[in-house]
DNA sequence: TTCAATAGTTCGATAGTCTTGAACTACCGG
DNA sequence: CCGGTAGTTCAAGACTATCGAACTATTGAA
């Protein structure tokens, strides 16, 4: 909880690495969520609560580094968002297209709504 | 060469090894440089040439299996084309905001247009 | 048919990455 | 200060990528 939670400016987004953090099942289900507007949320919330917290904390890291998502640490906690925006600027139409195509699974949160 | 060349129908696409198989460098500028036109393309064309044919093999493979291409053989060599049509039904929109996206690096052949 | 050349594939080894439990660090409430 | 909570770091085994070398299949000649 010490080091810096490096986010690569907008214009450092790369679009390999935008793909790679999305390819993987997990990292898309959690990108969904954010983006569903449940957000922000802390990572044990946005991530699916069987997988071990060290296995979440190199997903929510791949996500940072690729630019997908801003963190902020909150006390004990780190809010993620997403950072839409940004990567909307910089590859139009590529996150809505593919949050679009991703089948809506539910999110942790949506089956207490 | 005795293998089946197998191709995952339309419906098996899975978003994820869609991404997965965009997220590697030379495999996007494969997909970028079939979409472009100037394909049907065998491997060796569509590759980089300084990359091994291993290596090569390796990366239409994964191209294929994750449905993005299709290869035919053709005598002695292979003959790939992008499955533009179905990913678009299935997926709306992804490869093209990718291939938008994607930087237009030069096609191995563009330069000799 | 036999032979050499061409186009890809498969194999094996090395190097890098993913997953996960265990240990660790940081923050908050009492 | 102490226990609990939220994430990170570390290390080990499994998995994957790269690439040279050996192999297979097809073509076109002699």
């Amino acid at each position: 909880m010490q080091r810096p939670l490096l986010h690569p400016a907008s214009e450092d987004l790369k679009l390999e690495s935008v793909l790679y953090a999305l390819a993987d099942p997990m990292r898309l289900e959690i990108v969904r969520c954010l983006a569903a507007g449940d957000c922000p949320l802390n990572c044990s919330k946005a991530a699916p609560s069987h997988v071990p917290k060290s296995t979440q904390s190199h997903h929510f890291q791949i996500l940072r580094e690729a630019g997908l998502i801003q963190s902020e640490r909150r006390g004990t906690e780190v809010v993620n968002s997403i950072r839409l925006d940004e990567i909307n600027a910089r590859f139009p139409g590529v996150i809505d297209a593919i949050l679009k195509a991703a089948k809506p699974l539910v999110c942790p949160d949506a089956d207490k709504a």
